[in-house]
DNA sequence: ATTTAAATTCCTCCATGTGGAAAATTATTT
DNA sequence: AAATAATTTTCCACATGGAGGAATTTAAAT
């Protein structure tokens, strides 16, 4: 994918968008401005720009994400049933665990966090909807990879190198084998700060005639997702990936 | 707005999503190219740039929105409280009619589509969620105007020309004011045709503090609702929308 | 195997996006 | 109310980066 020659303005603009998105209220040219490095003129042609198409609005003078989002939104969820069939088992995990929920869609190729029910606490993981995940060094990621076929998964490795993200990512073939087949066993998949520092998971993949087509994953700050309170989860969130793809399976047309 | 030089790149990304959206399937790059008349080379390394983005996810081949677009609608969500709280209340409306139902957003200044329940008929409009929409020749527009203050109100029609898009286009101030006050004593508002042809709709505004944040509206074709019909929806608007406004009016933080 | 169609890369040209600086607003202070 | 400061918006000359025709590769159909 590097090597792509890309629009640079059109990177920008998603940049401003989604700088947009992470102040999270309207803003002024001027903050925004601060938060990404680019001339102000830039900048404000930009959001012009994206205002005429009702992406961008402005209410006295400072500049908020638009209402055309939706139509993309909803288009997104009409080729991705998941989403709409699973939030309510989503909120059932939510209750049982309070922790920060993610539910995760997977094409077959990639995966990527399509809903987050945040925990009420005040320390939290950040994450980000509609960002890309790895698969090796997540719970949700490898709870999927533990559910391909065997060519499959041969597949993804081959084109995979696996990276280290912290000290504790699985950065060996032969040992990332070995933990998926004891995802298999235990009908779970645990992340112990593999992925981020600090942050524990438990996920379950989502299966649909038999192939993962997403997962779910409880993530928490590691010290407050030991041992026992992490199997307590884990059991949890095998039964709720359980019951979505049930659900997902006994859909009318399927 | 026009004259302000807009980004001719951006432009067309825009119509490259809106066209994946309307598609509402993964589509080839010739289906895209067959419906935006654009050189397929344009087209190409627009995409591709999106991809990087996960604007637009590509599987075998077929390009489709991405869910990177869910993370810009979560941040609309999160500044517009309106879409979650009236969602329940929208379906209410819905079952009672079983037409096409629109929850509208209004900023103050512009209004837009935030929501829609389609009717199960086959025959049912065209629209738009993330579209704008005019004020003065459809019934949610009539129903926000119409509880406006008399400053506001002014303000509005001094800025604004109404120009006649059906025959039925309310395009005289006078009767324009005419029908505001009618609205009032009735409770809700109708579109006789005024906005598109062979499209009828009653509406009634949301509104937060005695001034109007949104509006909702029923909408069938012509035949479908005449009089009586007009009436019983009309009422139940009326209801709907004043529920929706008490639940946003005692929200925790009002 | 051969043909046809679609996707992707290449490459040159010049339109188009860039961003500094100035002008016009708007907000803030005296 | 006047003055100052900060911010937004317009202007414009330059050169970069995006455009799109043509060629190449890849995939599908016969």
């Amino acid at each position: 994918m590097p090597g792509v020659a890309n629009i640079r303005v059109l990177e920008r603009a998603v940049d401003v968008m989604n700088c947009l998105a992470e102040l999270g209220q309207p803003s002024s040219l001027s903050e925004i401005v601060g938060k990404i490095s680019l001339p102000k003129t830039t900048v404000f042609r930009i959001l012009n720009t994206l205002e005429e198409h009702s992406l961008v609005v402005r209410c006295n003078g400072q500049y908020a994400i638009g209402p055309a989002v939706l139509f993309w939104a909803s288009a997104y969820k009409g080729q991705n049933v998941l989403l709409e069939i699973a939030k309510p088992y989503l909120v059932e995990l939510w209750d049982f665990t309070r922790e920060t929920v993610h539910l995760i869609s997977f094409d077959g190729e990639e995966a990527y966090y399509i809903e987050k029910l945040d925990t009420p606490h005040a320390v939290r993981m950040h994450s980000r909807i509609g960002a890309h995940l790895t698969l090796y060094c997540t719970a949700a990621g490898k709870a999927i990879l533990a559910s391909l076929s065997k060519e499959e998964l041969d597949a993804y490795l081959r084109k995979t190198q696996l990276i280290s993200k912290t000290p504790n990512t699985i950065v060996d073939r032969g040992n990332l084998m070995a933990a998926l087949s004891k995802i298999r066993q235990e009908g779970f998949a645990k992340d112990l700060q593999e992925n981020e520092e600090g942050i524990c998971c438990v996920g379950a993949a989502i299966l649909q005639n038999g192939r993962p087509v997403g997962a779910i994953s409880v993530s928490a700050p590691a010290y407050r997702f030991q041992e026992e309170k992490m199997l307590e989860a884990g059991r949890k969130v095998q039964e709720i990936a359980a019951k979505i793809s049930e659900a997902l399976n006994s859909l009318p047309g399927m």
